[in-house]
RNA sequence: CGCGGGGUGGAGCAGUUCGGUAGCUCGCCGGGCUCAUAACCCGGAGGUCGUAGGUUCAAAUCCUGCCCCCGCAA
């Protein structure tokens, strides 16, 4: 089919390569336009449109959607339309400007966490497995008919950066599941059942760990927000992110408070509201992210996150 | 000119306020103790204190320029 597609970060390359070596035409292309990144404010294209750069598949780069938008996609005379995580919403002009419409590869079983964050959300629920949808764009968010779906157990303490790359490369067989269904009925698709969630963005502050709650939470709460916004606490009235933590296999024997931390022979445990947990990469405010072994030696060998 | 923290043996830090002997927790090397060890004891190597200049009898410390790293914010 002649597809056009519209996404933005790393999450939406292999929908896009797949499509393509299935022997789907991509037409065009729709990312956000290029932002600055860092310190400097590197005005930087996204990932997406390197790679159609880099494919030599024309590009359309914009942040909202308009008629500009819309009669360029018109032109280009699609059958359908894929969004994977593109970033804004797409209007019923737009919806309309491909002969069978568009679907969206989501990263949850839907109705159930619609929005910006369905993996990070469920992680932080303490979810243990994951699912995609492919269904198909209406104006309201993340409520068209259902294509296909698939789910996936996972490991807890899996990190929403893991499991969002795992998610983006098997859901790209959903996706063309679903693209081979349409070829067959352009009308296919079921009314999504059961309660909507909505799973709301992320911000810094959500990524503040709670050590009072028991271990799987703290566990489930740090996967959920790793790497973004990333998970951190405060030490000394400084913060300090969490890069990497897991479960201690045995009890140290050793009684911590919630939020105290130290060494247990070659490793920084903390405690939380039940058992401890093994810290192992850390990044304090203004340093690099370092060993925790390394950060509590320069502590003295113990510290309190709160 | 968005706000802020930092650069000190291999790692992480203290020392800078108030200039005067290079410190702490580790790591590394050698030795000892031990059935044994990531434990304990003894000894050792390793540092242009980011960099360039200035002030001073004397600078990690005070002054000025520059380079680099990072946390926020966007």
């Amino acid at each position: 089919m002649r597809i056009v597609f519209a996404g933005t970060p790393d999450l939406a390359i292999p929908g896009i390569t797949a499509l393509i070596e299935a022997g789907h035409e991509i037409v065009g292309i729709i990312t956000r336009a290029d932002a600055p990144l860092g310190r400097k404010r590197i005005l930087t294209p996204s990932p997406v449109a390197e790679y159609a750069n880099t494919h030599s598949i024309p590009v359309f780069k914009a942040n909202t959607l308009a008629e500009e938008a819309t009669s360029w996609v018109e032109n280009l005379n699609a059958d359908l339309g894929v969004v994977i995580a593109y970033g804004g919403l797409l209007k019923t002009p737009m919806l309309n400007a491909t002969k069978n419409g568009w679907i969206n590869l989501h990263f949850s079983e839907l109705p159930k966490w619609r929005g910006a964050a369905p993996v990070q959300r469920a992680l932080i629920a303490g979810e243990t497995n994951l699912a995609v949808t492919v269904f198909r764009l209406v104006e309201a968010l993340d409520a068209g008919e259902i294509v296909a779906t698939d789910k996936w157990d996972i490991t807890p303490g899996t990190s929403a950066g893991e499991a969002l790359n795992f998610l983006a490369q098997v859901g790209a067989e959903t996706l063309l599941k679903a693209v081979d269904e349409i070829a067959n009925d352009p009308t296919a698709g079921e009314a999504q059942t059961g309660d909507a969630t909505y799973a709301h963005k992320l911000s810094r502050v959500d990524g503040k760990l709670d050590f009072t709650r028991k271990s799987t939470e703290v566990v489930a709460h740090w996967a959920g927000v790793t790497p973004e916004p990333g998970a951190w606490a405060l030490v000394d009235g400084q913060s300090i992110k969490i890069h990497s933590i897991k479960f201690l296999k045995n009890p140290s024997g050793i009684q911590l408070e919630p939020g105290e931390a130290t060494l247990l022979e070659n490793v920084v445990i903390v405690g939380t509201g039940d058992a401890e947990l093994i810290i192992e990469r850390v990044q304090p405010a203004g340093k690099q992210t370092m060993d925790a072994v390394a950060w509590i030696h320069g502590k003295n060998g113990k510290a309190t996150l709160s």
